[in-house]
DNA sequence: TCTGGGGTCCTAGGACCC
DNA sequence: TCTGGGGTCCTAGGACCC
C-alpha cells in the first residue's frame, strides 16, 4: 500500500443513515425493505440494504416505483429532518470521544473525518472496531469506518469496508498489503473514488483509466493538464500523497432555502408566501451562524421535465447597502427581487431564496447613511423573534405572510412523515406494557 | 398527477486599472 | 511599418459532494 508519510485518517458513516434512524423508532421496519423520500416525496433519497439488492438507484422518482413497491412489499417515510439532525448531533459527539475536539471534522450529517496523525499509537482495526461498537450501543446506529493515509484513501477504506461484508465493517488500509490492495483497486471503477463524479468518469473511461487503479498510477501532471487541480490532488491523494486536510467548520458563505411545492402556484400572491416562509428559515440560519447578509437571491422554476409546458426560470439578487441580519429588511427585498422577475402565466412548480455575501455580525461596516444603523428596539424584537421559534418552531411567528396558517398551495406533500421522536415531548415514543 | 435540497470549489472570460 | 501587457476583480457556469 502506498503509504510515504505519517498522515492517517478516519472517515466513519453510518449506514443508509435515513433509513436505520427510522428503523431505530419503528423496529416493524427492520428487514423489510424501506426507503425515505426526499422532501415533498418525490424521490427516493435512502434506502435499505434491500431495496439497493432490487436495484433501486438513488434518486429514483417515486411515482416511478409504484409497481417495485406493490411487488416486493417496500415500506416508505416521508424524510424527518428534525430526527435525524438530532441523531446526527448523538453520533458526531460519540465519534468526537475518541479523539481531540480539533482533529474532527463533521463532514455532513452522516459523516464524520479524523485526523489521527495525533495517535500514531492506536491500532486502525482497533480504533475502528472500538468507534463501531460504541455508536450502536449508544446510540443504536450501525457504523463504517475506513483508514488510509489520506482522506481520499479513508474514503475508498470505507467504500470497501461497505462492499465487502467480511470485513465487519472496518478497514484499516495502511495495514493492509500491496497485492491485496491492487486486488481490490483493479477492480473497482474510478467512479468509486470520492470528487469523481458522472462527467469526470465519462471523461476517465474516454481515456481508458477506468479502475482506481488505472488513476492511481496515471501521470498526476497530466491529468492536470487535461482537469485541473483538483482531479490532480485526487490522484495524489490515492498515492497516499495528502492534499486535503481537515477542514475546520467555518460559517457557511451562502445559505438557501428552497422547496418544490406541493401543486402549482401560479399568482404573485401564493409566491410572496412562498419566498417569505423560506427566508424564515434562511434567516434562521443566518443568525444562528451569527453572520449578516450582503445579498439576498431569489428564483423560480417551472417544471422542467413537462416539455409541453412553457419553461421559465428567472433569477435576480439585490445587494444591500449594509449586510444585515434582519429578517423584516431581508423579506422585504426578497419580495422586491419576486416582483421584478415575477410573470404571470406561468406553471411554478419550485422557488427559492440565497442570502450570500455574509459577514460576522461584528464585522459589518456601518454605512453613515444607512436605514440599518443600531436600532436597540428592532433588535430586541428579532431576538424575541429568535427565542420563540427556538422554543415553538421556526413555523409559529414569522415576517410577513411566513407562517400563516391559511390555504397554502405551496407546502410541500409529506405523506408518510415520522414523529419527532427525539426532539419534541408531544411526540416522545411511548410504550404500552 | 408525480422527478430533492443545500452546500463547496475551480475555471474561464470580460472589465478595468496602471 | 508599427497600435502593450500584466494583474486583479467579478461573474457565470460547471463540476463535485451528501
Amino acid at each position: 500500500m502506498p503509504y510515504t508519510s505519517s498522515s492517517r485518517f478516519a472517515l466513519v458513516d453510518v449506514n443508509n443513515f435515513y433509513v436505520s434512524c427510522e428503523r431505530l423508532f419503528d423496529p416493524s421496519l427492520v428487514g423489510v425493505p424501506t426507503v425515505v423520500l426526499s422532501n415533498g416525496d418525490g424521490c427516493v433519497v435512502a434506502r435499505s440494504p434491500e431495496v439497493k439488492a432490487l436495484g433501486v438507484p438513488m434518486g429514483m422518482p417515486w411515482h416511478q416505483m409504484k409497481d417495485l413497491v406493490k411487488q416486493h412489499g417496500i415500506q416508505y417515510r416521508s424524510s424527518n429532518y428534525t430526527l435525524y439532525g438530532d441523531m446526527s448531533r448523538r453520533v458526531m459527539s460519540v465519534i468526537g470521544q475518541f479523539v481531540a475536539e480539533e482533529d474532527q471534522e463533521v463532514y455532513s450529517i452522516d459523516e464524520s473525518f479524523l485526523d489521527l496523525a495525533s495517535y500514531p499509537h492506536s491500532d486502525g482495526q482497533t480504533l475502528g472496531r472500538d468507534i463501531k461498537q460504541r455508536v450502536y450501543q449508544w446510540c443504536g446506529l450501525p457504523v463504517c469506518v475506513g483508514i488510509g493515509a489520506t482522506k481520499t484513501l479513508a474514503k475508498l477504506a470505507n467504500h470497501i469496508a461497505k462492499k465487502n461484508p467480511e470485513l465487519g465493517g472496518v478497514l484499516d488500509l495502511t495495514a493492509v498489503n500491496q497485492d491485496r490492495f491492487e486486488g481490490w483497486t483493479g477492480a473497482m471503477d474510478v467512479s468509486s473514488v470520492w470528487g469523481i463524479g458522472r462527467k469526470l468518469t465519462e471523461h476517465l473511461h474516454a481515456m481508458n483509466l477506468r479502475t482506481v487503479s488505472d488513476l492511481m498510477k496515471a501521470e498526476p501532471k497530466r491529468l492536470r493538464e487535461r482537469f485541473g487541480v483538483v482531479v490532480e490532488r485526487t490522484a495524489l491523494e490515492l498515492r497516499g500523497i495528502p492534499c486535503l486536510g481537515l477542514d475546520v467548520v467555518e460559517p457557511r458563505q451562502q445559505i438557501i432555502a428552497s422547496r418544490s411545492f406541493g401543486g402549482p402556484v401560479y399568482t404573485l400572491d401564493d409566491l410572496k408566501a412562498a419566498v417569505q416562509t423560506f427566508m424564515g428559515r434562511a434567516v434562521h440560519k443566518l443568525r444562528g451562524q451569527g453572520s449578516c447578509a450582503g445579498q439576498v437571491r431569489v428564483w423560480l422554476e417551472t417544471n422542467r421535465f413537462r416539455a409541453q409546458d412553457p419553461q421559465y426560470h428567472p433569477a435576480a439578487g439585490i445587494k444591500l447597502p449594509t449586510p444585515t441580519d434582519d429578517g423584516r429588511v431581508l423579506s422585504h427585498v426578497a419580495s422586491t427581487v419576486l416582483e421584478h422577475i415575477y410573470r404571470p402565466g406561468f406553471r411554478y412548480t419550485k422557488a427559492g431564496v440565497m442570502l450570500e455575501e455574509l459577514v460576522g455580525v461584528s464585522e459589518v461596516q456601518q454605512d453613515l447613511f444607512s436605514v440599518a444603523t443600531p436600532n436597540p428596539k428592532r433588535h430586541a424584537l428579532m431576538s424575541v423573534l429568535d427565542h420563540i421559534q427556538g422554543k415553538f418552531g421556526r413555523e409559529q411567528v414569522g415576517v410577513g405572510h411566513a407562517g400563516v396558517k391559511e390555504r397554502q398551495v405551496w407546502t410541500m406533500r409529506q405523506s408518510r412523515l415520522s414523529p419527532s421522536y427525539t426532539t419534541s415531548w408531544k411526540q416522545l415514543l411511548s410504550v404500552n406494557a
